[in-house]
DNA sequence: TACACGGCTTA
DNA sequence: GTAAGCCGTGTAA
């Protein structure tokens, strides 16, 4: 963890830059998730109090001042106009959370300073200046980089939130100049997010060098004129702004300040206050350290606030070697509760990984790596792979002996190559952490072990280096090796601890977890592990035949163009649209560049041949490209098969997701896309049947909103577009015209996706005025689905989550942003969730009753081999197809009981395709 | 080699 | 208008 203050000086001087940490804390996805009951977000003042308190604890007697920056503009932007014009405003959500947090931070007794007219940098520059004046050792909390410059042998910078400390020689390591450089080189960089122009094209490594060569900007500057190439032109180029960047990259160290540096001191925590802050803003460590500090009373020093209390780490990790070790350890294994657990492997692939050790623990801090198979030179003699995965074998496939660990699907799968049949996993950290939110993007063990645990965890790229020179880890000395692996399994134990907790506050969530998604966890791995059969041959042709149209089209689009370029470029493409040929450019992309999407090629296709011509170039180099010469590349020699990797906390709807290769996006809409699909082929003596859900999300709909009109129709059996048109259009069903049908179906989709009229207007190329009368006549006819998305809504707002018919949550951080955008997005997020959600939730239920009732009762003669969303794809025995096929209705039909009928679509077939 | 972008594929 | 993954290009290093 960071280290204990080191400085000379008594009590050093720590200057926190407070806004900096807010910004950061703001954009940290388990605190996003953080808000009072009636809907004020906490999660930025929690970030910044977390912070506080690891400074009280690392320096103790340090003597801590918070900076903010003041609202308003800056001298800065006197200087120059255009400073920070790039930035939007601060969102809603942050700025509700700023006064709550320095009347917190004034409870705490800490100094705190909000200057206007400067920045909180330029008062920490003049703080320190003035501490290294009179000798006062001075620590900058801070996570900008431009801070840099204020470093001095009395002056060092921390980042406390990745524990990164920076003292004269480290900034030179890290920015290739020395702090007095800093200036010179934030000013020829420029600054793209304060929009503060620097030289075009000159990066940190650019900087660094010319500093290097000529030591200030102004030598820079007068040897402009020998600096060749491109970049000496851009540098000539900015010779006139590069003075004024200078000045605005500059830190003020002369701002007037209401109190001297050595005034600053902590005064007495107003701890009735803090009783009544932490209240009001249900914080409920904040609350509970005041309250403690309340009843003992003891001298109130700052020490309190709010803040985790960061497990304290003590350890004892072994490394066995002999055989004497390691019964001892199976004896504790055999002894323990729960065991968590972790194999270390060559590969990510688990297809082609090889056990190189296996890692346990059994109490916190109580952890074991078992090294098998380190074959660097001098790897000491280590314990026979296959003898010690014998002993473990009984322990690991006996459902009894309950395990844990982080991504236990995978170790599963890798076991599963060394035939051990892995049982018994009562708990995943991943899923665990995913369940109690799916909206934070990382469940990996650093990330977790970090937000839940406050421990800094050995990253795999610490001792195996990153990139192409990255060791796998046999290569990794067992000094190196033992404390990461055994740390891996300790700290799964640990959060497991920590997660199972929060987790049984929710028996819904809980239920999510325990009933759905880990055992599905078993399930997906035997999918996965069984894989697909693909046709290479077919698909090797395709691709010939693929290649030999696309040389054609090349061939034509030049001859129109008059020239050759780089279809697959749209930076060329529209150079040549655009510029060359003069078309009317009818949208940009978000960049601002004239747009060669599909959407637009289309239209332009009606007045020039060229466009078209691209289109189908673009259809056939994704189909070439992507899939047929792909996919035979992912042929497993071992197996024939395709193994992809079902992701089971992803997306945040609860969705799954496939990657390598993904197989949840094989084309189907056009004929040529579909010869993919006929290369997914069942083994001779079996067939392929595809069982999709109809109408899935709009049943859910249905169900969710009770609407009379619409449950009538599902009920009926009726076609619900169709049915939807006679509604909206007031035609009888058997009139309703096949434009109608499509324009209901566009609504339908629409109402999904949480449209507005605006979008139906464009997805029908319709004025909006009539998309926003279509969707009038639509809620007049379903009006309990308007008051549905109406209470969806404000529920959202109001919790800052939604959830599913089966208590799924998704936290919906930007809710109540200020920006409108953000805002809307997170509402359409809001309507789509609880109905993408449910319908996975519904097919990850039916994937369990299906694989419980093929393990149960059916032979080897079928296996479920996919799942795209709605549907499930198997491989069965000719003889049994019709019977299977109909229990696979029965049982994806029953899966779960709503208000609406499900209905089960199956298709049987010589190959993926045939089967739909 | 690593990343952002624009584009395309699916439910 | 929701949710995903992957491709080639272009660029910086």
């Amino acid at each position: 963890m960071t280290n204990p203050d080191n400085s000379s000086s008594p009590s050093p001087l720590i200057l926190v830059d407070g806004s900096s940490y807010l910004f950061r804390a703001y954009h940290v996805p388990y605190l996003q998730a953080l808000s009072t009951s009636y809907g004020q977000p906490t999660g930025a003042i929690t970030g910044v109090l977390n912070m506080i308190k690891s400074l009280q604890k690392d320096y103790p007697t340090g003597n801590i001042v918070v900076v903010f920056d003041a609202k308003g503009k800056t001298f800065r932007n006197d200087l120059y106009t255009e400073y920070k014009a790039n930035r939007p405003p601060m969102p809603d959500d942050l700025r509700t959370q700023i006064t709550p947090l320095h009347n917190i931070i004034e409870a705490l007794g800490l100094p705190l300073l909000v200057i206007e007219g400067v920045e909180a940098d330029d008062v920490i520059g003049t703080l320190a200046h003035q501490a290294s004046q009179i000798g006062m050792e001075t620590i900058i909390s801070t996570g900008d980089k431009d801070m840099a410059q204020l470093v001095n042998p009395h002056v060092r910078l921390i980042n406390t939130m990745t524990n990164v400390e920076l003292d004269e020689a480290s900034v030179l390591e890290k920015f290739g100049v020395k702090p007095n450089q800093i200036i010179d080189y934030l000013a020829l960089m420029g600054d793209k997010v304060d929009n503060i122009p620097g030289v075009d094209k000159c990066g940190p490594k650019t900087a660094a060098k010319w500093l290097t060569e000529h030591g200030t900007l102004e030598q820079v500057i007068k040897n402009a004129e020998n600096v060749k190439g491109k970049i000496g032109e851009h540098l000539r180029n900015a010779l006139g702004h590069l003075p004024l960047s200078y000045e605005l990259a500059t830190i003020k160290l002369d701002v007037t300040l209401p109190v001297k540096v050595d005034e600053l001191k902590a005064s007495q925590q107003n701890t009735d206050r803090l009783i009544e802050l932490g209240k009001q803003f249900e914080l409920k460590r904040l609350l509970a350290d005041a309250e403690k500090q309340a009843t003992t009373s003891t001298t109130a020093t700052a020490e309190q606030t709010a803040s985790s209390n960061p497990a304290t780490k003590e350890t004892d990790y072994q490394c066995i070697l002999t055989q004497q070790d390691f019964d001892k350890w199976i004896e504790k294994l055999n002894g323990a509760d729960l065991i968590a657990f972790d194999t270390e492997t060559t590969s990510l692939n688990y297809m082609e990984a090889e056990i190189v050790g296996v890692s346990f623990a059994v109490s916190e801090g109580e952890a074991a790596y078992v090294p098998l198979a380190h074959d660097y030179p001098d790897a000491p003699e280590q314990l026979d792979r296959n003898e010690v995965l014998a002993v473990l074998k009984p322990i690991l496939e006996s459902p009894k002996i309950k395990k844990v660990g982080q991504h236990l699907k995978y170790d599963k799968n890798v076991l599963a190559n060394y035939h051990i049949n892995l049982q018994g996993v009562a708990f995943d950290t991943m899923l665990e952490s995913y369940v109690l939110n799916s909206v934070a993007t990382k469940h990996d063990m650093d990330s977790l072990a970090k937000t839940y645990l406050d421990i800094n965890t050995i990253h795999f790229e610490d001792i195996a280096g990153k990139g192409a020179k990255q060791l796998t880890f046999n290569q990794i000395s067992l000094d190196d090796a033992a404390p990461y692996a055994a740390e891996d399994a300790d700290i799964t134990l640990r959060l497991h601890n920590v997660l199972a907790k929060k987790l049984a506050e929710d028996s819904q969530l809980n239920s999510v977890f325990s009933d759905i998604e880990l055992p599905l966890s078993s399930v997906l791995a035997r999918m996965e592990q069984f894989g697909v059969l693909i046709d290479s041959q077919q698909l090797a042709q395709q691709s010939q035949d693929l290649a030999s149209r696309i040389i054609n089209l090349e061939k034509e689009v030049y001859e129109l163009a008059g020239e050759e370029f780089n279809l697959g470029s749209p930076k060329q493409l529209q150079e040549i649209l655009y510029k060359k040929m003069d078309l009317p450019v009818l949208k940009k992309t978000p960049k601002g560049a004239p747009s060669t999407a599909e959407e637009v090629l289309q239209e332009l296709a009606i007045s020039y041949p060229l466009p078209k011509l691209l289109m189908e170039y673009r259809g056939l180099s994704k189909l070439k490209n992507t899939y047929t010469d792909k996919l035979p590349k992912m042929i497993n020699m071992r197996t024939g098969r395709v193994h992809t990797s079902y992701h089971q906390a992803i997306a945040a709807t609860g969705r799954l997701s496939s990657t390598e290769p993904n197989l949840q996006n094989i084309p189907i809409r056009t004929e040529e896309g579909r010869r993919v699909r006929q290369a997914f082929v069942a083994r001779p003596g079996y067939k392929i049947v595809a069982a999709d859900y109809s109408q899935i999300e709009l049943r859910i709909m249905a169900h969710l909103s009770s609407d009379k009109g619409l449950l009538a129709a599902f009920a009926a059996g009726r076609d619900i577009h169709t049915a939807t048109a006679s509604e909206v259009f007031s035609t009888p069903l058997e009139d309703v015209s096949t434009e109608q049908r499509r324009n209901a179906k566009a609504i339908n989709f629409g109402l999904i996706y949480g449209m507005s009229a605006f979008g139906l207007s464009r997805q029908l190329n319709i004025p909006r005025h009539d998309a926003q009368k279509y969707m009038d006549l639509y809620f007049e006819r379903y009006p309990a689905v308007l008051t549905y998305m109406e209470n969806t809504r404000a529920l959202a707002k109001e919790k800052g989550y939604v959830s599913t018919v089966f208590g799924r949550r998704l936290y919906l951080p930007e809710i109540n942003s200020s920006n409108g955008m953000r805002r809307k997005g997170a509402e359409r997020a809001a309507i789509n969730a609880p109905m993408q959600g449910t319908a996975a939730d519904i097919i990850k239920k039916a994937m369990l009753a299906v694989d419980q009732w093929i393990i149960e009762h059916t032979e080897d003669d079928i296996k479920m081999i996919m799942q795209v969303h709605d549907e499930l794809v198997f491989e069965i025995k000719e003889h049994k197809i019709a019977e299977y096929q109909s229990k696979i209705i029965e049982l994806m039909e029953n899966a779960v009981s709503l208000s609406v009928p499900l209905t089960v679509e199956a298709g049987i077939g010589e190959n993926w395709d045939e089967a739909h």
